[in-house]
RNA sequence: GCGCCUGUAGCUCAGAGGAUAGAGCAACGGACUUCUAAUCCGUAGGUCGCAGGUUCGAAUCCUGCCAGGCGCGCCA
């Protein structure tokens, strides 16, 4: 209906004005839905907008536009030019019940499109160091990741999700001599706990798991340096964190290390060819790039004075890496308290001539766990944090994930742990769901009622003129362009309001007809449009990583 | 000091050039012999941080200021 209305414009464009100058072409025709229902089902500024270049006013351009649609339009009630210039189109009851047929036939597949035309997409998020458990942080990225995921995914584009892993450098080294300490602790020794050691639980658990493998084979005091302590951390951390992951519905393609990063010599090569490019220098003992002349602030470190790498060397090389295995578009999630390091990676990658566009960086805002009302406090280095496990075992996946995406990611978030618990209205999660789990019922008593769910017959939709149809249908209809913005814009939060005001309206519908009733026609119509809802509804859900339960009943 | 993000109802937040700025929660008053009351209805609630500017039109764009968060290492 909207891409009708928006073809309909254009065409009256090109009639409107014969030699069609260039930019006309490119005026974008936007279409909105109207907050006031008196203003029609669509309306556009269209008119307004063109005043400018063509010099005429808004009200005389609507009018011409309009003069110019066809006039054999029967799924148009009417066409209003109103006060600026606005034009406002009010659609037949027919128009927006034709979705609801649509949105049955095509069930899962409704909402999606191919305008990704199968781009490659590399999607890296939570990236976690491997030296703790994930912590709240981490979910809220999860979270987000996986709703991008599958959002490009449903508009077109080839999504291949990854894990960075930073398996190497001084925080191995301090996780392998943390362990070790706590080993040997466990020993009977007395050991000075590291300055910077990891100082939570996590720790002496892989010690204990360390000694106990240790009591039954007999291990050489020699093998127990520190890199033996870092390898099987990093294992046993890793292992929880996929763990972790799986409970919350998230899967990544690909694991990519680090340390094969540099064992490969990839880091090595990108450092000598950007030497070889003159866009490295030596500085009191250490290699620099020169990030300050593509739009950093200043210089950085690649390879410091006592000849380690930098973080960001691999990072570099690492991003580098990415473009060179194909794909078009790199988009990366990361804690806003990195975003210092946007500017430079984007240097990195427009030095050695690539665009740096290429690259978007979401940056997400801190998550703040509210526990009676009060901010948890949370330090990783003193080991004091509730991790992401703990939050899902309290509140489970399902209201985890949807709380992440109640923000845009630019807001900090308030995670209120009682709240995301509570099986009251107060919580809205379980507000969408059980608009869900309420279609599904209704289902199931008219089946028992003798109603033939899957074999409706589809067109029997005529009746449903009452306002609060009209406005279901219509926001129903929506739904395929609420996916696609929130794709484009990777703004998952949009499915979340979406839902919420889909709900809103079904349930308001439930309370004010009655679905299943003596007139068996009018039954049918309202049956094919709860079915509708709860597809949509299912469909929107999915893209968020959320269950759409069937049936719900209250502790 | 510099950079990024944020300032919208009591609270938490949507809205990012258009028409009378919205939602949830909290508050107050109502609706269950009914297809699930985890629902619904009604009431109330606003100087869109402040000041200029841009234009037919600004919560939205620009500039300055104020407040909060985060960053500004040869840390990760």
């Amino acid at each position: 209906m909207r891409d009708q209305l928006i073809q309909l414009m254009q065409e009256a464009i090109h009639v409107t004005q014969k030699p069609l100058s260039k930019n006309l072409q490119d005026i974008p025709i936007v279409l909105t839905v109207p907050k006031n229902e008196s203003y029609g089902d669509y309306a556009t500024n269209l008119a307004m907008n063109l005043s400018k270049t063509l010099k005429q006013s808004p009200m005389k351009i609507a009018e011409s536009l309009v003069r110019n649609f066809p006039t054999d339009l029967n799924w148009l009630e009417k066409i209003e030019v109103v006060k600026p210039g606005f034009i406002n189109f009010f659609l037949k009851d027919k128009a927006l019940q034709d979705i609801l047929p649509v949105i049955i036939t095509q069930k899962e597949a409704f909402g999606q499109n191919q305008r990704g035309k199968g781009g490659e997409i590399l999607l890296e998020f939570v990236s976690a160091n491997p030296t703790g458990p994930l912590h709240i942080g981490h979910g809220r990225g999860a979270a987000l990741g996986g709703a991008l995921t599958n959002l490009l995914k449903a508009t077109g584009y080839q999504v291949t999700t990854e894990y960075y892993l930073n398996d190497l450098g001084t925080q191995m080294e301090t996780l392998g001599r943390s362990i070790q300490a706590r080993f040997r602790e466990l020993q009977g020794e007395v050991d000075l706990f590291p300055e910077n050691g990891y100082k939570g639980e996590y720790i002496k658990n892989i010690a204990a798991d360390i000694l106990q493998e240790n009591s039954t084979e007999a291990f050489a005091e020699s093998s127990l340096d520190v890199s033996f302590f870092s390898r099987y951390g990093r294992q046993a951390i890793l292992k929880d964190i996929q763990e972790d992951l799986e409970t919350f519905g998230i899967r990544f393609d690909h694991w990519f290390s680090e340390e094969s990063l540099v064992r490969q010599g990839l880091v090595e090569n990108l450092i000598q060819a950007m030497e070889d490019k003159g866009l490295i220098y030596r500085k009191e003992g250490a290699l620099w790039f020169k990030s300050s002349t593509f739009g950093d602030e200043k210089d950085r470190v690649v390879v410091r004075a006592n000849g380690a790498l930098t973080y960001f060397a691999s990072d570099m090389a690492y991003h580098l890496q990415k473009v060179n295995r194909g794909y078009q578009r790199l988009i990366d999630i990361w804690g806003a308290d990195h975003h210092g390091y946007v500017q430079r990676l984007k240097a990195a990658l427009q030095s050695l001539g690539h665009d740096p566009k290429a690259l978007t960086v979401i940056l997400v805002q801190l998550v703040t766990l509210i526990r009676e009302g009060k901010p948890v406090a949370m330090s990783t280095r003193a080991g004091e944090f509730i991790t992401l496990r703990e939050v899902l075992d309290e509140v489970g996946k399902d209201a985890a994930r949807y709380i992440f995406l109640t923000r845009r990611s630019d807001s900090p978030l308030d995670f209120d742990l009682d709240l995301a618990k509570k099986q009251s209205n107060e919580n809205p999660v379980y507000y969408v769901q059980y608009a869900h789990a309420r279609v599904c019922s209704v289902l199931d008593v008219a089946r028992s009622q003798g109603f033939e769910i899957e074999s409706l017959d589809l067109t029997t939709v005529h009746r449903l003129n009452s306002p609060e149809e009209r406005r279901l249908c219509k926001h129903l209809s929506e739904y395929p362009e609420e996916v696609n913005q929130a794709a484009m814009k990777l703004e998952p939060h949009r499915i979340t309001f979406y839902l919420g005001e889909l709900a809103a309206q079904f349930h308001y519908y439930y309370n004010h007809h009655r679905i299943i009733q003596a007139d068996r026609e009018l039954s049918d119509s309202r049956l094919i449009l709860s079915l509708a809802v709860g597809t949509v509804i299912k469909n929107a859900l999915n893209l968020l990583g959320v269950s759409a339960p069937e049936k719900m009943v209250r502790e």
